[in-house]
RNA sequence: GGAGAGGUGGCCGAGCGGCUGAAGGCACCGGUUUGCUAAACCGGCGUAGUGGUAAUACCGCUACCGAGGGUUCGAAUCCCUCCCUCUCCGCCA
């Protein structure tokens, strides 16, 4: 979230930009008029405290009755208007906090305006492949080389779900072993997280976790979600501390399954891979200094192109127009592999810079210079998400035959086998 | 799941109704001393909100001793619920 008082200083830029992203709940005006109340109340809750806390001070010691009896008597007074007082405040910060959810993080001047239509092609890298014979989509060849199973699943689990089987369980296994060989060269730690994580963490990092459009899975009986990314468990890892500036940029590979409810896209993508409820993928994270946070976003975003380029699939680089880009981005890269069965490119990666909206929530800070505390920038992108690296391996590396090749650098993670099939 | 013990500042650790925003130690920062290092000594050293203010300087006030409720004129201290850690038992990959 952004804080309040940049949002009364920067009043005009907050609208704009609030504008520009056509976040349509977002209020900032409400925002200012529910802190004004706020200021108001803390301002006489604070003061019936302080005399709250002098009239307790008198009744130190032993004292007469007839001097304590009308000290006790205000002190009572005291309470039950305190106990109103307070109850009003906490409503004022609920509402605050609810409306100050709903303003977007500001964005960085050189994202395109617009929406999905408006992203920038910044760069295009691969050749796409040129078949002289028909290309099949990723569910034949996961049919006809017994890699994939939706229907079993759909059976066991529902539409969306499938089982990887053979290779492809192999592929997955290979892919996030390569994704976890390249970010640790790059200084991301490697971490496996929890799949499951308190809905306060979800709300912090940006999601939704209750309510009807929730994009997660809550657990019945349990204060638990199911993660849609391991950007929530490593994001919340260093909830509520404090960093030596030293420490920074904190660097973090996570490998996790993550859980999609995909409510609201009932028949997009709703065959194949593409648009999954389950799948694995290992994301990188970082925390870092304000000033040193940019350079970590071109960092990730060129680890993910070294990715694809090992993957041996073509690719092009977009930066998201300010319509497309999630609450808590300041910026965001994508990656779009091409996928011979769309005819197009599809997003196979993302990394956004959040700048200080997800560890002002989060309460995660550094000492500056000045030894004051200060918080954090949080990144995060991903490094391969399996189901659409598969689609785009099947898909890009299919041979006439029906067979399909396996990028190199995937064989030292599949006992060097060259193929699947034939 | 059952029984017990705990959760206090960056860390360790005292406190167990008003004298405690919190002793003491370590770490850290400044200074004295010193051939250098070490040691010793002196001083400083939580976070946030809010008010005064041009001020992220300084001063005042308020809050925070795992989280949330409650009792009380007054709670780190008493009570309840929850979370977490440790020990033992059970169960289990």
């Amino acid at each position: 979230m952004l804080d309040v008082k940049f949002i009364r200083e920067n009043l005009k830029a907050v609208k704009e930009n609030v504008h520009a992203r056509s976040v349509g709940n977002a209020d900032p005006d409400a925002v200012l008029s529910l802190n004004q109340r706020r200021v108001e109340l803390i301002q006489q809750v604070e003061g019936l405290r302080k005399e709250r806390n002098e009239n307790a001070q008198k009744m130190k010691g032993q004292r007469p009755q007839e001097e304590r009896a009308p000290l006790i008597a205000r002190g009572k007074e005291l309470k039950e208007e305190l106990a109103s007082l307070e109850v009003e405040l906490g409503t004022v910060e609920n509402d605050l906090n609810r409306e100050l959810k709903n303003i977007p993080n500001m964005t960085h001047p050189d994202v395109p305006i617009g929406g999905e239509e408006d992203a920038k092609e910044l760069e295009r890298m691969g050749k796409l492949p040129e078949f002289d014979f028909e290309p099949k989509d990723h569910l034949a060849l996961g049919k006809e080389l017994d890699l994939i199973d939706f229907e079993s699943a759909a059976d066991l689990s529902g539409s969306r779900f499938y089982f990887l089987k053979n290779e492809a369980a192999l592929l997955e296994l290979a892919l996030i072993n390569y994704a976890m060989t390249v970010t640790t060269r790059y200084g991301y730690a490697p971490h496996l997280t929890p799949d499951l994580a308190r809905p306060a963490i979800l709300e912090a990092i940006g999601f939704n976790p209750r309510g009807e459009e929730t994009q997660v899975y809550n657990v019945e009986g349990h204060d638990l979600c199911l993660i849609g990314t391991a950007e929530i468990t490593l994001g919340g890892m260093l909830a509520g501390k404090i960093v030596r500036k030293e420490e920074l940029p904190i660097r973090l590979g996570g490998f996790s399954h993550c859980f999609r409810t995909e409510a609201g896209t009932h028949g997009r993508e709703s065959r194949g891979l593409y648009r999954v409820h389950q799948f694995s993928k290992v994301e990188m994270f970082a925390f870092a200094t304000p000033e040193g946070s940019e350079e970590l976003h071109t960092e990730m975003l060129e680890i993910e192109k070294e990715i694809y380029n090992g993957l041996e699939v073509p690719f092009r680089v977009v930066e998201t127009a300010t319509g497309d880009l999630g609450a808590p981005a300041y910026r965001k890269f994508d990656i779009e592999a091409w996928m011979p069965s769309r005819n197009n490119y599809g997003e196979v990666t993302s990394t956004s810079n959040c700048t200080e909206y997800q560890s002002r929530k989060l309460n995660i800070r550094y000492r500056n210079d000045e030894n004051q505390t200060q918080f954090v920038h949080t990144l995060n992108g991903t490094a391969v998400a399996v189901p659409r690296a598969i689609i785009a391996i099947l898909e890009n590396h299919q041979n006439p035959d029906g067979s399909v090749t396996i990028p190199k650098a995937l064989r030292p993670f599949m006992g060097e086998r060259e193929r699947i099939g034939k």
